[in-house]
RNA sequence: GUCCCCAUAGUUCAACGGAUAGAACAGCGGAUUCCUAAUCCGCAGAUGAAGGUUCGAUUCCUUCUGGGGAUACCA
C-alpha cells in the first residue's frame, strides 16, 4: 500500500532527526488535490517539541526531499499539513506489483474464529429483517477469511423451547382443520399461511393419524415435522444467497447430550442460583449491573438463556481464538448476561464478540410496515430474491451502515433495480471485460510490460491510487465491521474507472505502448472490482 | 424512568478528529462518425437544537428534541 510506505519513509525520517516516541499519525488521501497523499505529523508532534506544526513540517520535508527519486514535491500547507506529491515511479511500482499479482489483497489464513449468525426461530419462513443478518454475516466472514482468518460459519437453531412448541400446535391445528375441524391457533401461536402448505404435506403422509389426538408424544411428533419442514425452507432460502453454513448447531442437542444439565450442576455447586416463585435463577447481580435472570421456569422447561449459556460454553471448549455472535438490535440485553455466565465459568470476555445489527423497516404501499412472524403479516426473503434477484439483494443489504435502520422500499425494489448500485459497478467490470476483447481483435497484447511510466494523467493515476485503497478498506472492516465501506469503495472505483473510460481511448493501435500499460491499469482494476464483488458474494459479468 | 443504536441534500446513503461535507436517485442543462450511453460532463441542493473539549468537530463530551430497540418465567 502506498500510505503504508511513505508511512514508513515518515517513521524513518523522524528516526533520522532524532524524534523518538513516535505518535500515531496518519496518512491520507486528501480532498481537491491538496496532494497525492496527506500527513497530519506535524500537529502532533508540535506538542511534543514545543514548536510550530508549520515548522516542524518544513523540517521533514526538508529531510524527506534526499529521496528525489520517489518524490517530485513535498509542500507544506494550511496550518501545517503535509503534501506529497508523487513521483510516477511510484505508482508505476505498486501498479506493476498489483497487476502481476491478481489477487494481491488475499492473505494467507492463520487464526482459527467462530461466526454465528442467522440464528432464528425456525418457525417460518426468513423474513427480510434476518435476511440482512444472513447476508451481512457471510461477507464479514468473507473479509475475515481474505484477510488471514481460518473462519467457520456457525447457525444456531432454537428447537428446544416454546416458540418450537407452540409451532407444532400450530401446526396441529391446522392439520386438524384440515378435517373440517375447527381449532383455533393457541395464543402466541403461528398463524402464517405457510402452515397449511405444511399441514397439507403431513396429511398425504398420515392421513389421518392424528386428528383429534393429542399427547405429549404426539406434540413432539409435531414439533419435529414441523421443526424439519421450516428448516428445510430456510436452507432453500439461504442456497438461494449462497449462504452457506459449515456448522448447523440445534440447542435440542445441547439438552440431550447433558450439557445443560451440567451447566445447572456447575453454577448450583458454585452457589450462583436460587430458587424464587417456583424457578431457577442465575445470580447475574454477582457480575455485572444487570438483574438476575431465570434459567428454569416454575414449569420446568428450560429458558433460551440456559442453553445458551451452555452454547457458549460448547463454542470456548472447541477452542476457537474468537468468538463473534452477530445478532439483532433487540438482543441488547443479552450481552451482559451472557458476559456474566461466561465469568462464572471462567471464560475472559475477550472471547466473546457480539455485533449488532439495527433491524429493516418495510415500506410497501406507501406505508411502513412492521414485522411479525407470528401474526403471519410479513415479507419473507424469498419474495424479495425472487424479485430483484440474488445479487441485488446481496448487494442492497450490505450497502447499509449495520448501525442504522435501514428502509427497504420494496416497491422501489422491485420494479426499479436499475437504481440499484450494483449495476454500476458491474458495468464497470464488463466493460473491462468488452476492453480486452477488442483489444484481442487488434491483436494488441498486454503481456511484456515491464514499467507503467506513460500513465501520467490525473485519471490514471487517480485509478492507480483508488486500487491501492483496497485493502485498506478491507483491513478497516475487520476493526469496525462496517461492510458498506466495501460497497461505497467499489462504486467509488467504478466511478474513476468509467471517468478514465470516457476520457481516454484505451486501446489505440498508434500508441502501442501506452495501450499496453492501460491495459495493465484495466486489469488491475478488473481484479479489484472482481474480488470485492467476490467478498459480497456478487458476481462480476462479463457482459451486460 | 433507566440503558443501547440512530439523526447529514427532496429521497436513500457516505465521510479514518483535519483543509472547500461526498455519492446515487429524483430535478434542470449538455455529450455518442471513436473500446457497451446500464456511461460521462455541468447546474442547483444538507450536518435536528444549544453548550463544551480542541490549533481544528458531522465525528469526542453534556443537555435537549425526534425515531427505533431493550428493560420477559419470548427467543
Amino acid at each position: 500500500m502506498i500510505k503504508n510506505w511513505i508511512r514508513e519513509k515518515l517513521i524513518k525520517t523522524l528516526d533520522k532527526m532524532g524524534i523518538e516516541e513516535i505518535p500515531d499519525f496518519k496518512v491520507e488521501i486528501p480532498l481537491n488535490n491538496f496532494g497525492d497523499y496527506s500527513s497530519n505529523i506535524a500537529f502532533l508532534l508540535s506538542k511534543k517539541l514545543k514548536q510550530n506544526p508549520r515548522n516542524i513540517a518544513l523540517d521533514i520535508s526538508k529531510h524527506l526531499l534526499d529521496d528525489k527519486e520517489y518524490f517530485n514535491k513535498i509542500e507544506v500547507a494550511g496550518p501545517g499539513f503535509l503534501n506529497f506529491f508523487l513521483n510516477e515511479k511510484v505508482y508505476s511500482e505498486f501498479l506493476f506489483f498489483e497487476y502481476e499479482n491478481p489477487q494481491y489483497w488475499k492473505k494467507a489464513n492463520n487464526k482459527k474464529i467462530l461466526f454465528e449468525f442467522a440464528s432464528v426461530n425456525p418457525t417460518g419462513p426468513i423474513t427480510i429483517g434476518h435476511g440482512r443478518q444472513a447476508v451481512y454475516g457471510d461477507i464479514l466472514c468473507n473479509i475475515f477469511q481474505t484477510r488471514g482468518h481460518s473462519v467457520e460459519r456457525e447457525i444456531y437453531l432454537n428447537n428446544a423451547g416454546k416458540q418450537i412448541r407452540l409451532l407444532g400446535r400450530s401446526l396441529w391445528v391446522r392439520y386438524n382443520n384440515l378435517f373440517k375441524n375447527n381449532y383455533d391457533i393457541p395464543e402466541g401461536g403461528y398463524k402464517g399461511e405457510y402452515l397449511i402448505q405444511t399441514a397439507k404435506k403431513l396429511k398425504d403422509e398420515i392421513k389421518d393419524k392424528f386428528v383429534d389426538k393429542w399427547d405429549s408424544s404426539i406434540a413432539d411428533f409435531f414439533n419435529q415435522y414441523a421443526f424439519e419442514a421450516m428448516f428445510e425452507g430456510m436452507k432453500e432460502t439461504f442456497d438461494n444467497l449462497s449462504i452457506k453454513f459449515n456448522n448447523i448447531f440445534k440447542e435440542k442437542s445441547l439438552v440431550d447430550d447433558g450439557s445443560v444439565d451440567k451447566v445447572l450442576k456447575e453454577l448450583e455447586e458454585k452457589n450462583l442460583t436460587y430458587e424464587s416463585e417456583g424457578a431457577l435463577w442465575f445470580k447475574v447481580s454477582r457480575f455485572k449491573d444487570e438483574k438476575d435472570k431465570v434459567l428454569i421456569k416454575s414449569d420446568g422447561y428450560y429458558t433460551y438463556y440456559l442453553t445458551d449459556i451452555a452454547y457458549h460454553i460448547n463454542k470456548y471448549n472447541r477452542s476457537y481464538e474468537k468468538a463473534y455472535d452477530i445478532l439483532g438490535a433487540d438482543h441488547v440485553g443479552h450481552l451482559d448476561r451472557m458476559y456474566a455466565a461466561l465469568d462464572a465459568f471462567d471464560i475472559p470476555e475477550s472471547f466473546l464478540i457480539f455485533i449488532l445489527h439495527q433491524y429493516v423497516n418495510l415500506k410497501k404501499n406507501g406505508e411502513i410496515i412492521k414485522m411479525s412472524t407470528r401474526a403471519g403479516n410479513f415479507e419473507t426473503l424469498d419474495d424479495l430474491v425472487i424479485a430483484v434477484g440474488k445479487d441485488a439483494t446481496r448487494y442492497f443489504f450490505a450497502r447499509f451502515d449495520p448501525d442504522t435502520q435501514m428502509l427497504f422500499d420494496i416497491d422501489l425494489a422491485k420494479q426499479k433495480t436499475n437504481e440499484n448500485p450494483v449495476f454500476y459497478v458491474q458495468y464497470a467490470h464488463a466493460r473491462i471485460s468488452n476492453i480486452f476483447k477488442n483489444a484481442s481483435e487488434k491483436n494488441v497484447s498486454f503481456d511484456e510490460i515491464s514499467t507503467m511510466k506513460n500513465l501520467n494523467s490525473e485519471e490514471e493515476k487517480n485509478l492507480i491510487k483508488e486500487i491501492d485503497r483496497f485493502e485498506e478498506i478491507l483491513d478497516s472492516i475487520l476493526i469496525d465491521y462496517k461492510i458498506n465501506k466495501l460497497t461505497n469503495y467499489l462504486e467509488s472505483l467504478a466511478s474513476f474507472f468509467h471517468g478514465f473510460y470516457s476520457k481516454h481511448i484505451i486501446v489505440d493501435e498508434n500508441d502501442i505502448k501506452t495501450t499496453k500499460e492501460r491495459l495493465a491499469l484495466c486489469k488491475a482494476v478488473q481484479n479489484t472490482l472482481k474480488g470485492g464483488l467476490s467478498l459480497l458474494g456478487v458476481s462480476a459479468p462479463e457482459n451486460m
